[in-house]
DNA sequence: CGGTCATGTCCGTTATAACGCACAAAGCGT
DNA sequence: ACGCTTTGTGCGTTATAACGGACATGACCG
């Protein structure tokens, strides 16, 4: 089983160049990778080097995984119920070791969570409105679009200052080991 | 001009072996590289090449970039060709088998996702807008507000045939073996 | 103390990534 | 047409990634 026909991996290379409209040679000059071997990459002819990777991406100043294919993924969608205030996205899997909700917190509204057990990671996500974390002492305030990774193994509590609903998701990590 | 002493890409490989508990030898078995390459590669003496980055993550069933330390720390949002745009939310984390982005997919744009690895499982939640996502032959419309569940190991894509962004959540889920 | 096994590193050879330069095809003036 | 430029690909050479097998070290056990 083990060796899969091996689908090489693809580059992006062709795609990152041309969206940037730059030739062989002006890419060759600003990563520093010879024009032949750009050419060889991108036919799928040679296996770059993580060297080789790190200068690409460095000239284009994107992160590497914006060249690999496998790396980061797709989406879909589907129909639910609406308007809820405490929705389970996808219940506790013990083979995945994460559960994940959305949450809504009414304007004025706080909630107090209790801590979790040791090495327990939760993330937040605030897609509407404004929220505010309490970590030990200190509330920070998190605006829509914001994404904090916090150790759930300490009391933490929520609150919406606001006039408007907040709405946030919330997916709970249980390490493995 | 510049290079930069370069701060050569690092390796987590050292790191991702021993908390499998497994010898070089062991490793050089599930992954097919060889055993002193495997060495070589963890003291910095070699640079891999995408191959056998790619047998690497292969082996040990983990994305790609579970092994790029140093990929996630350049920028944050990455411009695809296709008018996708990726937004790294939590990058990959070993502890926690997990990474999540947050993905804005352009009207009427299509974005084809290859198979992952047996056993990964993907979540979608849709924040704003409509898509609709492949999944073998059939289409499905979500709208904001649903949450989906698929296993990722066959291959699927998503569009948006609206004339509005699309703006989902995407959580990967890389299960213990 | 020897064996035996496991670990990881060193060494010689082969495969191939990367280079520089030269070339063929396509574009642009004049 | 003709040069001149710019595109990408082909070719020979060099650098190095990758391999298999031998080796040194330490752990465990008689």
């Amino acid at each position: 089983m083990q060796n899969e026909p091996a689908e090489m991996p693809k580059i992006a290379l062709r795609a990152i160049r041309s969206e940037a409209g730059l030739s062989l040679a002006q890419t060759a000059e600003i990563t520093g990778v010879s024009k032949a071997m750009l050419g060889q990459i991108e036919r799928g002819e040679s296996s770059p080097t993580l060297v080789t990777l790190w200068k690409l991406a460095k000239g284009f100043h994107l992160p590497l995984t914006a060249f690999l294919e496998g790396a980061a993924t797709t989406p879909p969608a589907v129909n639910f119920p609406e308007s809820i205030r405490f929705r389970t996205l996808f219940a506790f899997d013990p083979t995945l070791g994460s559960e994940s909700f959305l949450i809504t917190l009414a304007p004025g509204q706080t909630h107090i969570s209790h801590p979790h057990d040791a090495g327990v990671v939760e993330d937040i996500f605030v897609t509407e409105g404004t929220l505010e974390l309490q970590l030990g002492e200190t509330w920070t305030r998190y605006s829509a679009g914001a994404a904090v990774r916090f150790a759930a193994d300490q009391p933490h509590s929520y609150r919406n200052p606001t006039e408007n609903p907040a709405l946030f998701h919330n997916t709970m990590h249980y390490p493995r080991i």
